[in-house]
Parts: C-alpha cells; structure tokens; sequence
DNA sequence: CCCATAATGTGAATAATATCACATTGTTAA
DNA sequence: TTAACAATGTGATATTATTCACATTATGGG
C-alpha cells in the first residue's frame, strides 16, 4: 500500500484526526475504534480506515487503535515528528495574531523570521522575541535561519512578489493568506487561506434554504 | 439546470472566480474568455463553464463572459447582492484582527456584535466602533441586532458552548476557527477554518519529496 | 483450548467530480 | 449575406473519492 498515490484529502483528515487523538489522549482515552473517532471527527469510520490503509497497519483487530501510538504513526506519516521553521511576512492584523498565537509551536512550527515594508515596524520587536526585517533582506535571511515554511499575510497586490522572493530564498512550502492564486514554480508547494470564501459559502447556504 | 445538486466544490469556485473577476474590472477588462479566467484562478477552464451552467447560460459564445454582468450573476448565485450580519465571539489575537480587517465591509459583511467572557474586554470599544459584550447576553443581543452569521474564534474547549449560544440565538450559519468539530442542528451551517491543518499539509509535502 | 465477540483491513460498488471533445451559436469582416 | 472564426455549453468519458459489506484476525471468557 506505500506507494499509491495519496490523495489530498487524506492528508487533511489525517491531521484531523491527530488533533482529535491528542484531545482524546489529554482524556486519558488509551484506545478508540474507528468508529467511536469517526464519530468525534465528522467522517465515516470506513474512511478513517482507508485513510490509513495508504500507510500501513496501525490498528488491532477486535481492539481498535491504540491512541497514542497512533498520534505518533500520523505524525510519522505527515513529517511532523520535527520542527519547522516559518517566515512571517506581513505584519499586519493576520500576522500579528498569528505570532501571537501559542499553538503553533505545541505543534512544532516556529517562528524564525519576520518581515514588512512599513519602516514603522521594521526593527520592532515581536512578543515572541524576533525582531522584524525589512522584506528586502529577505532572500538573504531566510536562508541564514533555515525557514522551510513561509507565510504570506501581506496584501494581495504585494503577494507575487512575496513569494517569488520566498523562492529565491529557497523555500519550498508557502501558506497564502492573500486572496489571489500565486505562480511558483512546482518545486514549490502552496497552499491558500481565505477565510471571504468560507463566509461566501455560508452565505449561499444561508440564501438557498440550505 | 437550475435545480439540480450542486457540488460544494462548484461554490467555492465561484466565490474565487468573483473575486478575480473584481480584480479584472479594476484592470479595466470588461470581457474574458473561460481559458483566460481559468489560467488565473488556476483551474480548467471546462470547469468554469460547468460550474456557471449549474446555474444557467451567462456568457455570449464566440466571445466570453462580461465581467462586470459575471460579476453580478455569480452575486446573485451567492447571496451576495445583499448585507450580512456577522457576531464575533471570542475577541482574542484573531477575532481582533479580523474586526480590524477592513475587506469584509466591501464584501457586505458587516460585524454587528461581539462577544468575549474576559471581564477585562467586556465594555471594551473595538476600533470599528462596536462595544463588546459578555457572551451571556449573545442570545438576546445577536436576535436584537438580526445577526446571521456567527464567527467563533474562542478556544476549543468553548467552542460547543459558544455554538449552543448561536444556535439558540437563532443563527444559521457559524464560521468556526477552534480546531474541533463542532456539533449542531442540521439547519446550522458550519464552515471550520484551521490553519493548522493547511500547515501539515505543506509539512506532508516537503517531506515527501512532493 | 476453543468459541463468541468485536473491530480491523480491503475488494467491490457506488457516488462525486473533473476533463475531453465537439456541436452549437454569436460575432465580425469581406 | 455569408463564410471564417472563436469560445461557449454540454453529453460522453475518465478520474477520483467515499461508502458498503464482509472476510480476517486479535482478544478474553468459559
Ligand atoms: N485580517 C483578516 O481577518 C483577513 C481576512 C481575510 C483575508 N485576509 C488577507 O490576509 C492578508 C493580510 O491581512 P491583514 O488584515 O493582516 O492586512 P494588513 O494590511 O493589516 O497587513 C498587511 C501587512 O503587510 C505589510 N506589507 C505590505 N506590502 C508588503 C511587502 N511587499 N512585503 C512585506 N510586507 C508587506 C504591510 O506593511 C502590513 O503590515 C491580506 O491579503 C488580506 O486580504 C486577512
Ligand atoms: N490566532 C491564530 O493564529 C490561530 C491559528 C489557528 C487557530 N486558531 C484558533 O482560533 C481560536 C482563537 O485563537 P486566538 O489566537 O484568537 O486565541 P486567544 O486566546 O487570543 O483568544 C480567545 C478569546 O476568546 C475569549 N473566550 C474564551 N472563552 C470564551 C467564551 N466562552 N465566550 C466568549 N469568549 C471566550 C478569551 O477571553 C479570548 O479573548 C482558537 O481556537 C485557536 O485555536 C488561532
């Protein structure tokens, strides 16, 4: 089963599924079925089993899967058994909050770089301790402090160039908050943010009695 | 075609195909092709024309669509061609950040109340004007002030409780930012935004030679 | 030791979604 | 007027994702 093509969608529900595992763990919760997780999750039990089928065999027959080892599978399989590092670019009302936010780094995402154009705040110091560079060091400092992931939090018109510049720094993963679809080349992988969408779908479900 | 099921996938795509369409009107482009506007956005341009032909026959052949009467069709599809009410709840790093967030106003999404239990930031006014409120009196003021769209963006282990709250409140539709699934009656509509999630998955992909 | 039980892992069936390919139809210019 | 063109709208086809259904296999009690 290793090798057959993932799909996207897997990947997601894995990490769905890790959360909820690590409540469930902070429960003292030692063993769950697939379908009392499916359940907590939202999907269909078969799906949970599919899911991991791609990877492997984690689960006792009869029993179901042990919690926390199977935390430590999915985080095996997601690459998460390490930390990340991210470029914070844009510091404007999203990047801020998300600086400022605890969980990332319970999840082994930290913060390395942080960058804006607004001399108001390059220099500044952020309340995790990083001090703000303007973006035009970028390239340059992304590479001194290793980022693998970066976050573009700028406004949409600013975020092509971001992210080319992103990519001259050699980074190969990037979070787009800006609504607009950017060009990378494939070595680079995005993915897109845009909470407008999400409102716009409630907003047609609201309209059409559904 | 108007009544059959329409793909959730379809509506994301249309709130996305709107918004580049707003971009192309402002680049003064008063008429586009699907593989032109697909190119943009990202996709195949068949899918363009079969998400549009769920809802009817918008474009002129020969030619492509008017992007300022595609505009408004995919407004009207949406349930955009109106205002919409939002109540926040949870005035924290990213509840902050996006009642400072000045899109959402040119959308037609407009916040009218905001909620948080910290004594502290109760009787706060926020920049946009809006006083916040005790999450206890949510039910009464988010009928008063005719909110539709609930946004919690509290702690998980408050997010059920807040979402009881809404729902009593009468509200149909939540945008919910805790990462865990929360439950509600089938008339409530939940989109969850976990940007958590999206991460893993960038991590997933650097890992896997992706 | 063996049987009843419970829940996994998975092939087959189904459902959903995306793409192709082309007939159709407005447009423009000779 | 009409022919050449361009891009839509859509049935057919391909792909992808989800669910069903059950054979398989650990476990624990009698
Ligand atoms: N805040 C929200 O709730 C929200 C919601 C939906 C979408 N977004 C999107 O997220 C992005 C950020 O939103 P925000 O509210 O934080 O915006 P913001 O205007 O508060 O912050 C943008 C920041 O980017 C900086 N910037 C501009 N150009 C830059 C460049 N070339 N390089 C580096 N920094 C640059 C600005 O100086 C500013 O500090 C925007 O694209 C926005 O559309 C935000
Ligand atoms: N900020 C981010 O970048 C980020 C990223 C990913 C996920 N999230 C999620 O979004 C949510 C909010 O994140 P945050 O960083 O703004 O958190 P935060 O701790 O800064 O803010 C939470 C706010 O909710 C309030 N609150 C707590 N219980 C409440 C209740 N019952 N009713 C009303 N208000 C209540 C708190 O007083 C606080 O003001 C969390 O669930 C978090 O996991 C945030």
């Amino acid at each position: 089963m290793k090798f057959a093509k993932i799909p996207m969608a897997t990947i997601n529900r894995l990490s769905i599924y890790m959360r909820t595992l690590q409540d469930l763990l902070e429960e003292e919760m030692d063993v769950i079925s697939s379908e009392r997780l499916a359940k907590q999750c939202g999907v269909n039990p078969a799906q949970i089993r599919k899911d991991l089928a791609y990877f492997g065999e984690f689960g006792v027959r009869g029993v179901g899967y042990r919690v926390s080892d199977l935390i430590n599978q999915i985080k095996e399989i997601l690459g998460l058994n390490r930390n990340w590092n991210l470029a914070m670019v844009g510091l404007g009302n999203l990047g801020s909050a998300m600086i400022r936010h605890g969980n990332f780094i319970k999840h082994g995402y930290i913060f390395t770089s942080a960058f804006d154009v607004d001399p108001q705040k390059v220099g500044k110091r952020l309340p995790n301790g990083l001090i703000i560079n303007h973006v035009d060091e970028l390239e340059e400092i992304v590479k001194e402090r290793e980022a693998h992931i970066g976050i573009i939090a700028t406004p949409a018109s600013a975020a092509q160039s971001v992210a080319n510049q992103l990519v001259l720094g050699g980074i190969n993963g990037i979070l787009n908050f800006a609504p607009v679809q950017i060009q990378v080349p494939d070595c680079c992988h995005v993915e897109n943010v845009d909470f407008t969408i999400k409102l716009d779908c409630i907003a047609y479900h609201l309209s059409s009695g559904g």
